[in-house]
DNA sequence: GTCTATAACTGGATAGAC
DNA sequence: GTCTATCCAGTTATAGAC
């Protein structure tokens, strides 16, 4: 594996491609043809199918975590409520951005209901955010900003809502995104405004 | 297409193998071995594996209707609270009850991303539920229990509530979908309690 | 209605030359 | 490192016998 830009441009290709075609529709040739190199050639990096998907898989997986996107300890009593906001607005504006990013994730996920590995570790970052939404309502609740009543419950709320906003996306659903988290987020919170 | 007898079953098996291979992966020789009889005489019932997929995603999509789920009609000022809470349950329910069907739904929305009559028949059975909920709500304001505020993004909340915990179910979390659906529905009444 | 047989093609993957 | 050439398994689909 000497030409990594061969290699870099092999792995972006496959990434578009994934986008476009989806995985399973997606050929070693149409990779090959794309890149401007051959099939055999594409084998030299990568000695299977298989083992292309998994990187770009594993090299996705890394960019969603639930500490990238809301930031616990930036989290005070006073700012609380429009960090959690915004924190949600950010997530919602980076999906917006980058439709490419989430197609490819959905792409995953979509497969990973019928693939042990994906399945899991999909499983561990959902699991993630609601460990991390409850972490989160914690300091709240401690705060004394979030009610302290069915938190857990809260939390997996949240981490659905903000989930399932990116596909409402995908399917291209043209709504107001920050105003539903905003209400989602309204209801964790003690009664205010 | 005498037979209607192979005919159902061919339909029935197909069911099954996609749901559990997935339809790309699901070859009209696995449904005739399966059926047990060999692939020409599937293909007299079915002139492609097309026609066959589209048969069985016209089927499947008759079954999700919002209107199915929740009976708007039903709804009284004193009722309202109760029934939306039941008719939640009864849908994550029946998603519990019918994991074959959930996941050939999951099929066919994977399919639909990069297929245009299969994304507008999936936009338009959600846009039925955010629609649904909205009348359902305006009814409920109506009656004086629901808040007459954001009505358009608290039906949007529900709809993406109702619709991840399907996800949620598939993805292997044994978490309490009721109590999270009862939450989604608390944020939508009154204050009581 | 269901069969055998086969056409026509596409997919992943590799041997071996350069 | 990248190529040509090729293999082989598996796919949709059909012609034609029974």
């Amino acid at each position: 594996m000497n030409n990594t830009e061969t290699y870099k441009r092999i792995v972006d290709t496959t990434y578009a491609l994934f986008a476009e075609h989806g995985i399973d529709k997606t050929s070693m040739a149409m990779i090959a043809k794309e890149v401007g190199i051959t099939k055999p050639a594409v084998y030299y990096y990568f000695s299977s199918k298989e083992e292309l998907v998994d990187f770009l898989f594993e090299e996705i997986c890394k960019e969603i975590d639930f500490a990238k996107c809301f930031t616990i300890e930036a989290y005070t009593k006073n700012n609380f409520q429009a960090k959690l906001l915004s924190d949600g607005f950010k997530m919602i504006q980076d999906q917006e951005n980058d439709a490419f990013f989430s197609r490819v994730i959905n792409e995953y996920i979509l497969v990973s209901i019928r693939n042990e590995k994906y399945r899991q570790t999909f499983y561990s970052i959902t699991e993630g955010f609601m460990n991390g939404f409850v972490d989160l309502l914690t300091k709240g609740a401690q705060f004394g900003v979030v009610t302290n009543e069915k938190l857990t419950t809260k939390a997996q709320l949240l981490s659905m809502v903000i989930d399932n906003i990116g596909n409402y996306m995908l399917m291209g659903f043209k709504i107001d995104y920050n105003e539903i988290w905003a209400e989602a987020v309204h209801n964790v919170l003690k009664s205010e405004d």
